[in-house]
DNA sequence: CGCGGCTTTGATGTTCATCAAGTAAAGTGG
DNA sequence: CCACTTTACTTGATGAACATCAAAGCCGCG
């Protein structure tokens, strides 16, 4: 079944629904695939969509798992506080990656927060609704597994990655993720603080910092402020594999 | 539908096959609840039980996934070789985990390796058909998609307790993890080289055993080679809480 | 019996956390 | 809008935590 295919001929069948916002929702390359036209529509009255400002928690750590809910558009960040209070982050999400699945099989609350970092919108789709379409719809359980099994990967690989390295290279490990990964340029404006940065790679704010001013004096980066210029790209990966 | 009464239906159905031995393995308690009978005699027909023995590898990272591996007896660790060709543990798994769960719906090729730590048996059913008994019955497919998601979940959650802690808090961390989850008692054999524990928690085989060393000193745990004893758990948790 | 891998301990230097102190930026209440 | 508070950022100095290097004993195995 072909997407194009698939939306033309749903556009024949039912004319006076295809203004309907789902059509255009990258989302829908999920669901529809091996969802039918009139469970699409039915999601498409269901569903919610929510806006959050850059800072806006989106689930709190402990929160009830109510919905199933996707990232539509923005940027957000995982994160679960220690034992000690401190906060961890563990991954950040761009849309197409999940945000509730983390949890939403394996237990009834959440054991993430889940922060937008730009500002973002979710769609929300009650979590029973989304159950019972996967209890129905086999392929549609496959689709979602698939979906949890890579995000989960790239955390999992991801750390791997952070654990092995030293200071400097989880420092540029970490710009050269939001260099070529989220936003696929050499300059951008940096989406979390200094001690983001350090409660992703485990290491204190102020080594963040003191690294950082090295890459601006060894001329690897340049800085204003939260805007970061990748200058010397060859030589910051070289960092990022061999510390 | 309970489970003793599910078997006594199948056994007065098909009092031929009771002898099959996928009638007493624990893995039947996630297929059986929602398989039919004659599906799951077909299972027990086609799987193929493999034996390992200690230091023997199940999976290489980089093999095609053919199978869908289940651990039925014994303990496994997955590991990956980083890209200077050292080794890093990822997790320990024992039955009732699954071991060939991360990766198999998102990749072709297996991204880690697992190797039998414990002399083990698995239990070995073609990839292919789990992926149709998924396709095709949803309830399967939703109740594969939890244990995906609670191995996953108690990884993330692992190396993120091992991240915040210092060298003393993670030894006490992993000396605990198999007394209680793995071996449910004070004294064990360590299944693992002072060097793979070291691979485990991210720091050097030389300061791995000058740790337990201290532990020994300090009258914490008893030491002899592989033979650990937990001598003095109260201040074994305290170290694993607070360094 | 000799070789390689695992274990152990000590000495040394590097990496990193902590403490301290100050500046800049951003939010808050009158 | 300004004083005020808080939070983020920055740099330096110091000591603690950890890696590295070196050397030797131990054990299993061909």
């Amino acid at each position: 079944m072909v997407f194009l295919g698939s939306k033309m001929i749903e556009q024949a069948m039912n004319p006076d629904k295809t203004n309907c916002s789902c059509e255009n929702c990258l989302l829908k390359s999920l669901f529809f695939t091996h969802i039918s036209i009139d469970a699409l529509t039915d999601i498409c009255e269901i569903k919610q969509e929510r806006e959050y400002n850059k800072g806006d928690i989106i689930i709190s750590e402990g929160d009830k798992i109510k919905d199933f809910i996707y990232l539509k558009e923005g940027l957000v960040k995982l994160s679960k506080k220690s034992a000690d209070g401190k906060d961890q982050i563990i991954s950040f999400s761009k849309p197409f990656d999940f945000v509730s699945l983390l949890s939403i099989f394996s237990s009834e609350e959440y054991k993430y927060s889940v922060t937008a970092i730009e500002d973002s919108v979710t769609c929300n789709i009650a979590l029973d609704i989304v159950k019972n379409m996967a209890q129905n719809n086999a392929m549609f359980a496959m689709n979602l597994m698939t979906r949890v099994s890579e995000a989960t990967d790239h955390i999992v690989l991801d750390n791997l990655e952070i654990k092995r390295k030293h200071l400097r290279g989880r420092i540029a490990h970490i710009l050269l993720y939001f260099s070529d990964h989220i936003y696929g340029r050499n300059e951008f404006e940096l989406p979390i603080s200094r001690r983001e940065i350090a409660e992703y790679i485990g290491m204190t704010t102020e080594n963040v910092i003191r690294t950082l001013s090295e890459f601006r004096k060894d001329k690897i980066i340049k800085i204003y402020g939260k805007d970061i210029e990748i200058v010397d790209l060859k030589r910051l990966k070289t960092i990022r594999e061999h510390g």
